[in-house]
DNA sequence: TCAATATATGAACATTTAATCATATATTCA
DNA sequence: TGAATATATGATTAAATGTTCATATATTGA
């Protein structure tokens, strides 16, 4: 495998430091269990954080990196705001980070 | 998808942490750039550190992480130790972390 | 054995990060 | 409009993290 410069990327780094911030997004394990709870169904804030059994702003803080990531979308409905995973590949890292360590 | 107990752990909060610290492992730019310059190849410390461009003591201790995690293996050939990735997996998780950004 | 070379380690420091608290911003409904 | 509910945001603080510097630990070869 080599990895090579991208099109969209100006320079390695700066495609490196992308890399770096979603694994560093993936590495908290309060997100990984948001992650998880939406890679079954749409949720809006207050049950994942009933779920998560900690504040309200902790998870909303931690839901707002998420979306700064792209990791997950919203969808406004009524007073509360549904969140889910943005794409299919958010689902394949979850599993490919499983995987490993069940290796 | 859903993410149920595997076997090897106790219970699902240990496999979540341990999850999320592999994630935190690759989140990391310098340990991205040392663990692309040995998915081409082994390498010694020595010449990671020039590749890098930064102090031997960094390399090294970003090398004792990657150890620590499992996602590296070593070989010792004189006074040099030569580090090579561990298994397949970690080539597949720098392949979909670099799909995600290219996505 | 001693000097040279390669790598690892520990302490100190600066930066980043996650949690909390208080409060702001929607939105609904009476 | 105003109260109630849901969510987001900003400031603060404690803990974790990455880098550096100094030094320790192998290993080789003279």
């Amino acid at each position: 495998m080599s990895y090579e410069r991208n099109e969209r990327y100006g320079s390695d780094e700066e495609m490196i430091g992308d890399m770096a911030e979603v694994f560093r997004v993936f590495g908290d394990r309060t997100r990984l269990l948001i992650l998880m709870a939406l890679s079954t169904k749409e949720e809006c804030v207050g049950d994942l954080t009933e779920e998560l059994g900690m504040t309200q702003s902790a998870v909303s803080h931690h839901l707002t990196i998420l979306r700064q990531s792209r990791l997950v979308k919203t969808r406004r409905e009524g007073k509360s705001i549904f969140y889910s995973l943005a794409d299919d590949h958010v689902e394949d890292i979850l599993n490919i980070g499983l995987e490993h360590i069940n290796e």
